[in-house]
DNA sequence: ATGAAAGCGCTAACAG
DNA sequence: CTGTTAGCGCTTTCAT
């Protein structure tokens, strides 16, 4: 505690030890809290420990063991309130478990999500977490699944990995959204998601699950009240405020305008309403929102918003949970050539006020 | 790449020198960039390594060295989009200059939080950042500052810990927004913060330099305006959607109720607007409304929130451009018994629709 | 430029 | 229960 603050070294078990007259081996065993150790003998290591002011040095016991109580944490972006949610969940099952969490933030980028993956494994984390960036390459995680630690995928499945992944189930939800907007009389429904547009393409699933199931859900509710999908209205590239913006009024301009939007997710979603608000639209009634990502501002805009609420921190914690059972009895995860196991937890939608009739309303 | 995937052990740079026929030392200056190999046996080593799906161990290798190139990160709040984004800004800078952070949430519990800096300085972090939750202990702050490796202090000062720290100088505007209210008429002002009521203390500034530094430039305000400052109305406990609605009813409720509420944060603003519109309050006609933290939905709610907008990102990136530079030239930080020093970036008040004319108003 | 050998601080296997 | 002796995988003298 009240150590004169001119050591340079920090003292090792070896200080500890040959301060209390007892070998390295019975300082480390007393200090580690393995093997045994008498009584008296544990209370004199203690206390040298203590006079010392001796703290372990995790490094060294980790190259040890071959394990680090560590788990990696690749994210897109730990500022948006969605993801924030999660890393807290995992953060707090890890933590009462014994485990730490080194989070990196790839900004959606495959190179620098690939690189955290490498590096990461390379400090040796006994397990990963990922949120998988879109992208038509995935050897990266093929390749963290090879070395035996275990992987789990959160948000996003992949096909291609032979990992556990833990999402939510959005299809039945935006089935249920949009049979609304279509039962209140919306024919043309824009979407909006901040994938780039080099990923509108028909394998858009091996490339992002969430966005998929969204418009797979579309589409269903589409054919179930048999009218026609129009699909120039899912319109991709909303990564910034003037991106949207651009995409809005894109939508809400031309010779067969939507009638109502729908944001992939919460920071569009205010993208959007900022647009909306800037251009004078009447909500609900002429045009009619909705969002992915029930936010927690979300009741108190003018109109509150019908939103897809996603059980996200529920998602975050059974990731933790699935990661750490699997460090704690190797194997347990899937076969490296196994099909890949998913696990969801199913959206809701929850009705505001921002859905308004439509053109087709029946009056 | 393509490996047999019946390996057990990880090659190393034993197995890479066997491959490539050099000894070990050399197959390790060549895998790690010192020292000087002939550019042909870093051929040979380099193809050896890829044969083999060589990775370096950085453990092993931060253990030689005895640095990590991580920081750690210690936050009370990572769902609390204002420390998102600081949480992000650190990242960026941190990973810019070759380092990885892990990242500890405390849930603003002191105890948790001095585990998470004892645990990060024992996994041999270069550097911390904390964000130290309100507390009269800072003895674990004060240790790990006598370990020698650099501690900043994000958002909140503490004249009781040798370190540096970067905040955000939010009194100029308090006294502007407060000035703005009084000038609008308002006399009976509810200032509302999650800190504990323990700690409505006259040593607050010991324990949470922001909140202390808000009710300064309240006081200030009043003051100048030559009118005598409430203290009934600094409302500590709002931690909670009940809490700080009970403090909102108590605020508007009794002989002399408040006519403005101002709220420490985004997340109380939310659930102060939400109770509000509850109880039917006319905003901004008979109650005015202001909050510390710009969150992006301010501008939407009706009416939009005037806001004391913190250039937290900026905060943040300083924070980890210090204990950077610290990191590179040992003993650039301040003396362990020198006073500390602080930096800090002026917040500015952005005016919105939610503040009207209060009581006193001339008419 | 390369090799041999000695650590870094801890855990682990094996005697006594 | 305790001491001895090896490692863990890499970096780092120190020779050569």
């Amino acid at each position: 505690m009240t150590e004169p603050a001119t050591r340079r070294r920090e003292p090792t078990t070896a200080d500890v030890a040959r301060r209390a007259g007892v070998a390295k081996a019975t300082a480390a065993r007393a200090l580690g809290g393995y093997g045994s150790v008498s009584p008296e003998v544990r209370e004199r290591v203690t206390a040298a420990a203590q006079a010392l002011g001796y703290r372990p040095n995790e490094l060294a016991r980790s190259m040890g063991t071959g394990r680090s109580r560590t788990i990696g944490l690749v994210v897109g972006d730990i500022e948006n309130g969605y993801f924030g949610l999660a890393t807290r969940a995992i953060s707090e099952v890890a933590h009462a478990a014994g485990y730490e969490v080194v989070l990196v933030n790839t900004a959606e980028r495959h190179a620098d999500e690939a690189d955290a993956v490498r590096l990461l494994l390379d400090k040796r984390v006994d397990g990963l977490v990922v949120v998988p960036a879109a992208s038509f390459d995935a050897e990266h995680l093929r390749a963290a699944c090879a070395t035996g630690r275990p992987v789990v995928l959160l948000d996003r499945r992949r096909d291609d990995v032979p990992a556990l992944s833990v999402s939510v189930d959005v299809v039945p939800a935006v089935r249920e959204l949009t049979g609304a907007l279509l039962a209140a009389g919306h024919r043309r429904i824009a979407y909006l998601t901040s994938l780039e547009p080099e990923f509108d393409h028909p394998d858009l699933e091996l490339v992002s699950s969430p966005i998929a199931d969204r418009l797979l859900g579309m589409r269903q509710a589409f054919t179930a009240a048999g009218v026609p999908l129009a699909p120039d209205l899912a319109l991709f590239g909303a990564h910034s405020p003037a991106a949207t913006a651009a995409l809005v009024d894109r939508a809400l301009e031309g010779p067969d305008p939507a009638t109502a939007v729908v944001s992939s997710d919460a920071v569009i979603a205010l993208d959007v309403l900022t647009r909306l608000r800037e251009r004078g639209e009447d909500l609900p009634g002429r045009l009619s929102f909705a969002s992915f990502d029930d936010a927690p501002w979300a009741p108190l805009v003018d109109p509150a918003v019908t939103a897809v609420q996603q059980p996200i921190q529920q998602v975050g914690a059974e990731c933790a949970r699935l990661l750490l059972e699997q460090i704690r009895t190797p194997g347990a995860g899937p076969d490296p050539g196994a099909a890949p196991v998913a696990r969801s937890f199913p959206a809701r939608v929850v009705h505001r006020a921002s859905i308004g009739p439509g053109p087709g309303a029946r009056r």
